[in-house]
DNA sequence: AAAATAGTGTCTATGAGACACTATAGT
DNA sequence: ACTATAGTGTCTCATAGACACTATTTT
């Protein structure tokens, strides 16, 4: 039996009525319990880049539905709790990152793509430097696995995850989907906006943003022109010092520095 | 009392011998009512672009809350709907629209956005050549008014809706938020992808275009630049045919085709 | 010295902006 | 003829790509 649930912004019992009485009476009298409601979920994409390739965090799932299939870290949202505030909680507890870069992605609410009954998830994007997800490693059951897309630019479509001896992961539920749709966005938003910081320590070379942007990309870019278009962008500000342990002549340091500069770029 | 419902992704009940059943005997004994949820709806900015401006469809609202303010076309999602078969639903309900361009937004879920409860919208915007609303005035209480944007670029923030006269018309709830989250993303996504064409007829002339792109952006395009980038990108094909009834000379009319290129842009 | 990568200078191709000019409709 | 807009040709400037060259470190 379909459910097309009449909204209840005109509900039948105040509708006559209801032109008469105060915003406050109508609140009141107004009852939502009346209409089924489906679980919203936030499933969040921990994105980084490290050894040349984007990663992201991913958790072996021991329990049915999908048990044994590699699920990104997610939960249920709160009844009194924003969407932002439930990744932020989300972040903490499975992941135990706080204080990151996060940004909505893309909602999912297809009925059957939970078999335990209709769960729409609200996916999150979170980027994050390699070093800040030491700690995730030894957390229950998490990984930090390599994505593979295998389509080009921003064409879009499913993406999947590697462990590090190149055998395939199976994803849980839809979340091929989200991952893909999540590096569409990186690549959407690469060049217009200061993202790539955001996977980078503090302190950065160019080559390695240049490895960030490459790994994002699935290809190579132009050296000289890259060096160029970040320079100009006024977004790194030297800091005089050099790399060190480099086994070969040791690249100029920079920081990320947004002066002035708006996020996303306002033309 | 703050909820932040434990997710259900490793209820109490079956942990224990979780491990042990099928799959399909743990979702038999699965319960998912017994967390709370939010209602969940999808509002829709119907955005058109006409005499210059862009403009898009609400209703005035005859009930609590909210009552005479603004509101997007919106409603519940039906148990078992998908996202996109709501919008597509509410569309054909509430401004009569079938076969339109539409695409999901954003999802807003702060939880005082509605006074009546938690209820979580998915925003879409569904994108109209002019003609197509005319059967929308006449609908129950719809107009289609003029928006204003007053933040530069893809800044981003609220946008609100003006009347015919230039009277300020309020919005409800956090409508503001939604439409300027749309025009955001129209103004992102302007030079990416064909979205202008969306919003006029079959047949256009490249005056036209412009104009929705100036519409769109707020401020002035190169005429000169705009024909260059407009024919090479391989979206355009001339009819042959020319404009009628200008006061001027009539200008070429094109037809939009996009042979080959994808949506959005693949590079 | 050899290897490897960092970083610079310069040439070329492309596309945007500017502007002058021609074309074609209504009045 | 006059006005308004359509549409073309060409110049300049900014930026991306290509490539040659120099610089500086480890081994």
């Amino acid at each position: 039996m379909r459910n097309v649930s009449k909204p209840p912004h005109a509900p039948e019992a105040s509708e006559q009525k209801g032109t008469a009485i105060t915003e406050e009476a109508f609140l009141a009298a107004y009852d939502m319990r009346q209409f089924e409601r489906p679980s919203v979920a936030v499933d969040i994409v921990v994105a980084t880049v490290s050894g040349g390739a984007l990663r992201v965090v991913v958790y072996r799932r021991k329990e049915h539905p999908a048990r044994g299939k590699y699920a990104l870290p997610g939960g249920f949202v709160g009844i009194d709790e924003s969407l932002d505030a439930a990744a932020r909680r989300l972040l903490r507890e499975k992941a135990r990152l706080e204080g990151v870069f996060f940004e909505q992605l893309y909602t999912f609410g297809a009925p059957g793509r939970d078999p335990r009954g209709r769960i729409i998830a609200v996916a999150y994007l979170a980027l994050v430097p390699p070093e800040a997800l030491s700690a995730v490693a030894s957390a229950h059951g998490a990984r930090v696995c390599k994505v593979l897309v295998e389509w080009p630019g921003t064409a879009g479509g499913p993406a999947s995850i590697f462990d590090e001896d190149g055998r395939y992961l199976p994803l849980a539920f839809d979340h091929s989907s989200i991952l893909g749709t999540a590096v569409q966005r990186l690549r959407a938003t690469l060049d217009a906006t200061p993202v790539a910081f955001r996977l980078l320590p503090h302190e950065l070379t160019l080559r390695a943003l240049q490895d960030v942007h490459e790994a994002i990309r699935g290809r190579p870019v132009n050296k000289d022109s890259f060096r160029r278009r970040m320079l100009a962008a006024g977004w790194l500000e030297a800091t005089g010092e050099r790399e060190r342990d480099a086994s070969h002549r040791p690249a100029e340091l920079y920081r990320f520095v947004s002066r002035g500069i708006a996020w996303p770029i306002v033309d």
